[in-house]
RNA sequence: GCACCCGUAGCUCAGCUGGAUCAGAGCGCUGCCCUCCGAAGGCAGAGGUCACAGGUUCGAAUCCUGUCGGGUGCGCCA
């Protein structure tokens, strides 16, 4: 349970009583009101800026309105006290009892705490990593896989209805190229010597098993067949793509659904959906202004097929073929968000690089287009570059070909936990610096280690709990209202405050909060274990008071599971012993 | 030239879609806490004109406009 949101409804209800005895208007914009864990703790549990934002529309002064509601709220029997203060705040003081419900209620279902049934099963479709089909995923590819899987994780847990999609470009020039590559390789393999990969061609090592691949399955026959790049080609595409599953699979990340660019072409989706456009108005044949600053040698102003998406928010319109007649990237995109669309998918999340940043208002003004304005939101996530550094020291990488930095060597180095944590502890839009040696540094330092940490010192705990004979809290063991030190309360406000924390991320699109969320957590947790320390009857595990002992045993696991759900979420496994 | 992202403590960053006489963490710095459930931790202190200037309103780090600084893009690559 979500008790922000349950207090929501309970101001909202006041609201509408008021409105009923009519001391209210009727029909008040109620949307700005917010239900939230006031900043001062000390204001009480929950606070509400009701009074506030009615006072304008209702013509009451936000003081007088709150005396109004206050009374109202005062009858809820969860409440202790409702008060006014400063400008027209409620803060809501919660009644002791009120704690120990949110703590059974967690404790009775521990794998689905924090869930949320927000989502109510609306088709979201997250389309992450995407790279072309051409090699091995790169350090720079790590950052939106990441994120892109635990944004979906999260939108589930939240309860969306959630495809991984993942598009393949295996269309257009570069596939080509590959193909190209992929046979030098293939010659190579039956014999010929190879001097040099001619420039233009990828010269990666990851494609000397595909040249022998090829000679296994075909022998000589390609050297002679017409349709032998065609083939290759598939053969080779194939190949990277299981090559980039691979590298996808280190980091535990499963996409569902892989779209192809090419089949959107040779099935005629492309053209359909582009006279399909033109139908209704949104295509038409046109001349493009040349592009401003700088000079462009090879700028040739001719008449061509647009996608008029000036007219729903872009700043140019878009091309949609070529000169010499074939599509562009975009116009598979006309169709594939089509596609999409045609799925049943209300909300498009597309993860892309920062130097995506073109993208949005093209994509926003696409699925516009197709689908009638404000029909399927589109959202464009797009995540800012990682600096890599050891040590301090950034991490050379050169621009010729060849010379990168493998996602594969950075998860085989710290593991997938630490390269999904550090990810996502940081919002996707700032830039993110990666210094190896950090990242498996064992202390504070590393917000990895530290709430990992703590779900093992719960787990070293309740091993030792069972030791001391306290094995499984059954329901009659348990007595939340025991947990009364100052210490422990945070710890359950903290802990009360993870469903609110889920919806609010999954609604921002933004996982990084829980990561935040669960570093304080551990924090809380920490601190309360010190406690312990300095007053041995606040320690969890007391032998001779099995009473209160089993009640934070459970508690323990009410934060382990917050802890692991948390974790569950950002993919990045909860570990036992460390 | 235009569009998008960023600018918060010495450093790295949060800031819950506009909230409350304290703008928060970590690192670094200063000083404390282990015969005791994992000190791989915890507690306390110092450190800020939220880039700058206007505006919107009961209220702005948050929204709008402009300026400065950093990044990324801008038809026939994908």
């Amino acid at each position: 349970m979500n008790l922000f949101a349950h207090f929501q409804g309970v101001v909202l209800t006041a609201i509408e009583t008021l409105v009923a005895a009519g001391k209210v208007p009727a029909g008040l914009d109620l949307s700005r009101i917010t239900v939230e864990p006031p900043r001062d703790p000390s204001h009480g549990d929950v606070a509400t800026n009701a009074a506030m934002v009615l006072a304008k529309l209702a013509g009451i002064s936000p003081r007088v309105l709150a005396d109004l509601i206050l009374p109202i709220l005062q009858q809820n029997p969860d409440v202790a006290l409702a008060s006014a203060a400063g400008p027209g705040f409620i803060n809501i003081k919660l009644k002791d009892s009120f704690w120990p419900q949110v703590l059974h209620s967690a404790h009775a279902s521990l794998e689905q705490f924090g869930a949320s049934r927000m989502g109510a099963g609306i088709k979201v479709n997250v389309e992450y990593v995407s790279a072309n089909p051409t090699g091995p995923l790169h350090v720079g590819h790590c950052r939106g896989a990441v994120f892109g899987d635990a944004l979906a994780a999260l939108l589930t847990f939240a309860g969306y209805d959630v495809t991984k999609e993942y598009y393949m470009n295996d269309a257009g020039g570069q596939v080509d190229v590959l193909a190209q590559s992929a046979l030098l390789r293939y010659r190579e393999a039956l014999g010929e010597t190879i001097t040099e990969i001619p420039a233009g061609l990828y010269p990666g090592e990851y494609l000397i098993p595909v040249g022998e691949a090829l000679k296994t399955e075909f022998g000589t026959s390609l050297l002679t067949r017409d349709d032998a790049l065609k083939i290759v080609r598939e053969r080779t595409i194939a190949m990277m793509m299981d090559l980039i599953r691979g590298d996808l699979a280190a980091l535990n990340i499963r996409q569902e659904v892989f779209s192809s660019e090419k089949s959107l072409q040779t099935s005629g989706a492309v053209m359909r959906t582009i006279e399909k456009l033109r139908a209704a108005g949104h295509v038409y044949e046109g001349r493009l202004p040349p592009p401003k600053g700088e000079v462009n040698e090879d700028w040739e102003d001719r008449e061509q097929t647009l996608f008029r998406s000036t007219a729903l928010g872009d700043d140019i319109d878009r091309p949609l073929l070529k000169s010499d007649g074939s599509f562009t990237y975009f116009a598979s995109d006309v169709a594939y968000s089509a596609d999409k669309i045609e799925r049943g998918f209300k909300q498009l999340i597309y993860v892309l690089g920062a130097d995506h940043g073109g993208y949005v208002k093209r994509l926003q003004a696409l699925a516009a287009a197709l689908a009638g304005p404000g029909v399927v939101e589109v959202d464009v996530k797009l995540c800012q570059l990682v600096k890599l550094f050891r040590n301090g020291e950034p991490v050379r990488m050169s621009k010729r070909a060849g010379e990168f930095v493998t996602l594969r060597e950075v998860v085989d180095e710290v593991g997938p936990d630490v390269v999904r944590f550090m990810m996502l502890y940081r919002k996707n839009e700032a830039p993110l610096d990666f210094d190896f040696a950090k990242v498996t540094e064992q202390s504070k330092d590393n917000p990895v280690f530290y709430v990992q940490y703590a779900h093992a010192r719960i787990c070293s705990v309740l091993r030792n709990a069972v030791e001391a004979g306290f094995g499984e809290s059954a329901n009659s063991d348990v007595d939340f209202s025991l947990l009364t030190d100052e210490a422990e309360k945070q710890a359950i406000r903290k802990v009360s405050e993870f469903p609110r924390q889920v919806e609010a991320a999954a609604l921002a699109h933004e996982p990084h909060r829980i990561a935040f969320y669960l570093y304080e957590l551990a924090g809380e947790f920490h601190s309360l274990w010190n406690k312990g320390k300095e007053s041995p009857q606040l320690r969890f595990i007391l032998p001779d008071q099995a009473k209160i002992s089993l009640t934070r045993l459970a508690f323990l696991r009410v934060i382990r599971s917050c802890l692991g759900n948390g974790l569950g979420i950002l993919g990045v496994r909860p570990v036992e012993e460390m």
